[in-house]
DNA sequence: ACCTGAACACCGTTCAAGT
DNA sequence: ACCTGAACACCGTTCAAGT
């Protein structure tokens, strides 16, 4: 769904740049509750302002990670001719992973996010969810992987790893994704 | 550790049991968040004399789930002598997705508990990796399990398992379960 | 020893008034 | 068209005053 940017007024665009701005800032520094209130004082703007601009807290992450994700569907489709497509499921698991731990908290949100069609980041998790099916169906094809996990599947688990990563050090992190994703080969099926 | 009880006085006795009820009906209503101030009115108390009995929201939870968690416990000590080592340790799994998800947001509450000896949670979440320890040691002897999961690991990966659950249709939660364990199964370790 | 609730601090969100 | 910030609602937490 492509939506038709109408010129924005000089300050506006000022604005909603600075917003951005800031927010990345606070949802680095604090995680994604962050408070909006200081978002905006950093930004130079008032509270009302930002909200005009971003209606929700999930609006204003989308518009800071819009980007972020969108690269990691490229990402998808590059891996997608290269070599062994096992491999290239894992490399871009590993993608996935750093793009979810940017922030703290961001996992929640955006595991929230992913069926919830009203949600402002449904979109972008839709995107990632199409990247993850087309490796994952190139690794089924060769097969790498078992043949009855789906694409939500594979981003919910990566996404529930990322989350427990944020409690944990990044050594057992790294350990989970492992188990994980080891456990995710064609022939492991059992039920 | 063992707590001695002091007795105490009766008003105050009736206090904690009416926080503790109220307390319940309100995590199992609206979750872990749910309003502390809510919890006090409900009980008939004011809200300093829930703060004098739970200085954290984790000590009520904890006082809430005690006899839960422990059941776990005793709970993989029974299974701890029947039949299959590993059907005994997917059985006990099912009961811990059951224990973490009686309240909306306990999965995230114990994970942030788990690593953190000043959590009031934190000796709850012992008990149950030991409990699992146990099982996973049993059902790894018997060549069902590979042998570098942890009972960390384990409880780690259930609990996120559980928390994506929260997001997810029950067969989702289901489906993603039976990928992990089926994942943990002796042979499939690659790295 | 225990209880109470006012007081303080903080935040999200809306909206009338301004430019 | 856009911005501002006061206003409202809500919550967590502490602590002086009471019994």
């Amino acid at each position: 769904m492509e939506t038709v940017q109408r010129p924005m007024r000089a300050d506006a665009r000022r604005n909603y740049e600075r917003l951005l701005t800031a927010a990345h800032a606070a949802f680095a520094e604090q995680g994604t509750e962050a408070s909006l209130e200081e978002v905006a004082r950093t930004a130079g703007v008032g509270i009302g302002t930002l909200y005009r601009h971003f209606p929700t807290r999930r609006a204003l992450l989308e518009a800071v990670l819009h980007d972020s994700l969108a690269g990691l569907d490229t990402r998808a489709r590059e891996l997608l001719g290269s070599g062994s497509p096992g491999e290239a499921l894992l490399e871009w698991t590993r993608h996935l992973m750093a793009h979810v731990t940017v922030y703290r908290g961001l996992a929640a949100t955006l595991m929230s996010s992913f069926d919830d069609p009203a949600s402002e980041l449904y979109g972008a998790c839709e995107r990632v969810r199409v990247g993850g099916d087309a490796l994952l169906a190139s690794a089924q094809r060769a097969g790498a992987v078992r043949d009855d996990v789906t694409g939500a599947d594979l981003t919910k688990l990566v996404n529930a790893v990322a989350w427990a990563g944020e409690h944990c050090d990044d050594d057992t992190a790294e350990r989970l994704l492992t188990l994980v994703m080891d456990g995710l080969r064609a022939g492991n099926r059992r039920s």
